[in-house]
DNA sequence: TCTGGGGTCCTAGGACCC
DNA sequence: TCTGGGGTCCTAGGACCC
């Protein structure tokens, strides 16, 4: 029995929730991003994408298609209220919502709507009325399977409304470039272009012919791509939100350095900011990873794991400055314009209380130092970790 | 002034164990 | 001793998504 499946993408989200609070903004172009020297834009609203202002693109480089564009700052946390309110109102339509990222959603419609003589009319009043209540404009994809339904999604934008039948899947899904497939991005696409293939309906044929090139190509991934296409993907909604599996910050600095010494500040904030999220969220990890970004943009990383779960500054400070210095090493001099630090293995706090008792902190030389460093990062009192790791950032930045 | 930041998942080689 | 394998974990790198 074939599911109703439900993508629900808002439009231009970022922009949209701005214009809600700053009416006066409507209509002029705007785009959410950063502005610095690495600025790049998040997102823009349709007035701006008339300008070709797109997302991913450099700040700068926007500001070159359209001078008056105007770039704010993000603010998360007014998105994620946004996000909750809009989603939630969708659940009093139906309940089984499962979220897939701040703005869009997979809603399971088999129950309510599969008795409706007119799904797509009660659709898109329930899209007309969203919007009018909140203020946020979405595109919906509405087919059997989650992967087509996202496909249907994002034919139509804004305010889309596109149903795919398994029998549309030809006429709709073929013509359309590789570039369009879910899944596949901007390094396969190149690849596959290579062996002849231009459309997804070009690949379809491939994966149903088990074109030796086309199978290698894609790996395991091949398998699934072709359930996609046939119209046989995952149909199940999990209205759970499931376990984080890593928590990480990177910054691109805003001179290039060449000694772990000129990035100490920086790793330093970003391992108080991390270990007092997982603090507060009662989570602890092993694996820790730094990251480094060369001059041409490759990414090096070293990470490594310690046997007792964890998430003391301390520790994960000392462990993430060993790895910054010995990936410097072998980077010999060049240029770093990005430090990101991951921490990964992560689980509950209450999970390892056994472990926690084996622990011995004299497996760590430094930790005195350390230790110095974490006591003079918390003299001001009565504010958060983040804040005074903020406030230790911009005053080291204030001071160049 | 070229090119962000936060995630998930996959691959592939080596260590180690049975 | 001429050479098995399978399973799992760790590490480094990379693709992809929003």
């Amino acid at each position: 029995m074939s599911k109703i499946i439900a993508h629900i993408d808002l439009n231009a989200f970022f922009a949209s929730a701005e214009e809600i609070r700053h009416p006066e903004l409507q209509g002029k172009p705007l785009a959410i991003g950063g502005e610095g020297r690495s600025g790049i834009i998040s997102t823009a609203n349709y007035a701006a994408r008339k300008y070709g202002v797109h997302s991913a693109q450099p700040s700068f480089q926007a500001k070159a298609c359209c001078e008056d564009l105007i770039i704010l700052p993000p603010d998360f946390d007014y998105y994620v209220m946004m996000s909750r309110s809009f989603f939630g109102r969708i659940r009093e339509f139906f309940p089984l919502v499962e979220m897939a990222s701040i703005d869009e959603a997979y809603v399971d419609m088999t129950e309510r709507l599969g008795k409706n003589k007119d799904p797509l009319g009660f659709l898109r009043r329930m899209q007309n009325y969203l919007k009018e209540e909140t203020g946020l404009s979405c595109s919906i994809g509405i087919a059997p399977t989650k992967w087509l339904a996202k496909m249907g999604s994002d034919l139509k934008k804004p305010m889309g409304l596109t149903a795919i039948r398994r029998k549309d899947i030809e006429k709709i899904l073929y013509p359309l470039s590789i570039d369009n497939f879910w899944g596949i991005g901007k390094k396969t696409a190149p690849v596959l272009r290579q062996l002849g293939i231009q459309t997804i309906g070009d690949l379809a044929r491939k994966l149903e012919e088990n074109d030796a090139a086309t199978l290698k190509t894609l790996g395991k991934f091949a398998s699934t791509a072709k359930d996609w296409i046939e119209g046989r993907g995952n149909d199940s909604i999990c209205i759970e939100e499931a376990d984080q599996k890593s928590i990480s910050m990177s910054e691109t600095l805003r001179k290039n350095v060449s000694s772990p010494q000129e990035g100490e500040d920086v790793l330093k904030s970003m391992v108080v900011s991390l270990s007092s999220k997982l603090q507060e969220s009662h989570k602890v990890v092993s694996t820790i990873t730094l990251t480094l970004k060369d001059a041409e943009f490759r990414l090096h990383s070293k990470s490594f794991t310690v046997q007792t779960p964890t998430n003391k500054e301390q520790v994960l400070y000392l462990e993430a400055w060993k790895l910054m210095g010995e990936c410097f090493e072998r980077l010999k001099g060049k240029e770093v314009r990005l430090i990101g630090v991951a921490f990964s293995k992560m689980e509950d706090e209450a999970r390892q209380t056994v472990q926690m008792s084996l622990w011995n902190y004299e497996d760590y030389e430094a930790l005195d130092k350390t230790k110095l460093l974490i006591h003079d990062l918390n003299r001001k009192s009565g504010k958060n970790q983040f804040i005074r790791a903020r406030e230790i950032k911009e005053k080291k930045n204030g001071n160049r």
